[in-house]
DNA sequence: ATGGTTGTGTAACAA
């Protein structure tokens, strides 16, 4: 089974690359996040003509999550257990962002996440990415204490390069989210809950990256950030047989700011 | 040059 993440960073305006991508890469399972519409918006049918079974969760033109899949997506669940909530503004009640979503494919319980950015040291942003990332461990944590041997995938962008290596100048993030040692000991706290970076072995740095920046010709300088991981519970570990970054996909017109990552598993 | 691009939606905000 072949099971993908990619910040696509608007659904409609990528959905033909997303669709030739599929085909091409062969994918049985695609997490997608920043789909920057309401759920009435999703291209669906563009997938289910494919043969993918599509749940998406968008509440505005913000966030939003998807699932694909052709190997089942049963039980599904928007927002996780315990996931913190969000004002947009003064006034507005605060509710849960179109950030998580989770379900059933092909025996593997898929999360399709999108880590709030922190925007800038000491920003009200930043506290609510360290609160959603703690609250996120600690039940993802819950789900290995109730079976050792579940298949839990926690993919999607995480917003934080965890080690150096992840950027390619770390003068340039010495005052800058991402790199922050809160989030990076937000981002190892789930790495000790029990989830290991799967990619990372079959796709080591330093030089290799999941995200580039449009502006300041990031993507041919190479100037880019590891932000995208596949975190694996010990069961689904073990099923690793190999991963990829597609870094083609950022190339073109019209590509996605994010490249997207592909993990194999076998029996 | 204190920005640089791309997305939402059509002015600003988000990344």
């Amino acid at each position: 089974m072949r099971l993908a993440t990619w910040n696509v960073n608007s659904i409609r305006s990528r959905v033909d690359r997303v669709a030739a991508w599929l085909e091409r890469q062969d994918v049985d399972v695609l997490a997608l996040q920043e789909t920057k519409c309401k759920d009435d918006q999703f291209p669906e049918e563009r997938f289910t003509a494919l043969g993918y079974q599509v749940a998406h969760v968008g509440l505005n033109q913000w966030n939003g999550v998807a699932l694909l899949s052709r190997v089942g997506l049963d039980d599904v669940q928007v927002g996780f257990p315990g996931q913190p909530t969000w004002s947009a503004k003064e006034g507005v009640e605060p509710a849960v962002e179109a950030r998580a979503i989770g379900a059933t494919c092909g025996g593997v319980r898929v999360w399709s996440l999108y880590v709030p950015n922190g925007r800038q040291l000491g920003d009200p942003h930043l506290d609510y990415k360290l609160a959603w990332l703690e609250a996120l461990r600690v039940t993802a944590g819950e789900w290995l204490a109730q079976d050792a041997e579940a298949q839990v995938a926690l993919v999607g962008d995480w917003n934080i390069a965890p080690q150096d290596d992840d950027v390619w100048d770390m003068s340039v993030f010495s005052h800058s989210t991402h790199v922050s040692p809160p989030e990076r000991a937000a981002f190892r706290a789930v790495v000790e809950a029990g989830y290991t970076d799967v990619v990372r072995p079959h796709a080591p740095g330093p030089g290799v990256y999941t995200y580039w920046d449009y502006t300041q010709l990031r993507f041919p300088r190479r100037e880019g950030m590891r932000i995208d991981f596949v975190l694996g519970s010990p069961a689904l570990t073990r099923r690793v047989s190999g991963a990829l970054i597609d870094r083609q996909e950022r190339k073109g017109k019209g590509a996605s700011d994010h490249a997207p990552v592909v993990v194999e598993l076998g029996e």
